[in-house]
DNA sequence: GGATGTGAATGGATTCACAGCT
DNA sequence: AGCTGTGAATCCATTCACATCC
């Protein structure tokens, strides 16, 4: 069994949000196999069960897969049988996008407390989050335990973010700057570019048909 | 020449934005080879230069790339030289930061009308844009030349909200809501998921290492 | 000489097809 | 009988290596 490419555990993160709502339809017991699993999702059923494999065993042969099974195990793999405690750096309009983020607190990804510079901000709450300056990053990424911190920073303050992030201990660093930033192995970075999606768009219509 | 991987186009709008930047601050004239641009974006030389390939040729052999030129004709591929007039449906949050994202406005691509169906928000402007009712969508899709819509509302909401668009004649789609929307061949239709980059980290960090 | 542009080789991901279980 | 789980086959992307041209 080889090690899971990262476009399969994307692809968990999908079948685990379809799951939940089909359970909160179907009710505890309900059932599926990977043909309609296929056919909700817009997806080929042999990459849905190839993908399960790379993790285990998850079916009944023959019958298909429990879906509270299926829900708790997928939930374990990707670490959100537990929660996690969140900052987001930057309470612009992003950042207070991602404060209200549904899907977030649905997974058990708890954000728990905002930086920003703005002086008007800070000791304030943005949607129930309390905000704190930069300056006590360390501090309070220890004292909450804070596992993740999502840089919604204008460009030009992301790398400088990071690096406090970075020495205050944090383990993951999500970023949404359109910027390459610089962080040592130990520190698992990921990057979301909101405008390479759209710049696909113009792409195709722009391509003669 | 084979038709260009989807990958590669993403790529092109890197290219591109570090491109614009470098221009910034080299001036007019500047120069740059692959092996440089690959440092900079921490990428591979040979993957660029294979991107590029597929559109054409774009260096002089034994020198490198004319920024000026590589940039002007990136932006004619991925359709970036002319304007792009985009509506943002979904005055919330998300909405509201798309809005002021400075990337979109650098690009060429210019949100003209925001919808919503909150009757506080019709009539008035967020960030300078005037929200409108979504019964209006077809009208001002049509009034103001509308290529591309980005859909920031909730879940709930998105299907419905997309059938609207549809109607409309809009040429392509930008999804926010996670959910899989079904959508007429030619529309072309691309999907951002906020959470997924999330969990990719909540992954590696559950890993026993 | 030196960097591009590109076929060929390698490496990954998707799809297939069927063995294996219930 | 029927659906999962998975090696093998296919398809696609990345990397390499070098012929090509300024």
């Amino acid at each position: 069994m080889k090690r899971p490419p990262d476009i399969s555990i994307n692809r968990l993160a999908i079948y685990l949000r379809f799951l939940d709502d089909y359970q909160a339809e179907k009710g505890l017991n309900a059932k599926i196999n990977s043909e309609e699993l296929a056919r909700f999702l817009d997806m080929n059923p042999h990459q849905i069960r190839k993908d399960l494999s790379y993790f285990g065993r998850f079916g009944e042969r023959g019958v298909g897969y429990r879906v509270e099974e299926l829900r708790e195990r997928i939930g374990q793999i990707l670490g959100l049988n537990r929660k996690w405690n969140l900052c987001i750096c930057g309470a612009g309009n992003l950042g207070s996008a991602l404060c209200a983020y549904r899907g977030f607190r649905q997974m058990n990804l708890n954000i728990v407390a905002l930086f920003d510079t703005d002086s008007n901000k800070i000791g304030r709450r943005i949607k129930g989050i309390r905000v704190f300056s930069p300056a006590d990053i360390k501090k309070i990424v220890r004292k909450l335990h804070i596992d993740i911190a999502i840089i919604a920073v204008p460009l030009d303050s992301a790398q400088e973010i990071a690096n406090k992030l970075i020495i205050s201990g944090i383990r993951a660093i999500l970023n949404f700057a359109p910027i390459k930033l610089t962080c040592p192995r130990h520190v698992k970075l990921g990057n979301v570019d909101l405008s390479t999606a759209l710049i696909n768009l113009t792409y195709f219509l722009n391509r003669p048909r």
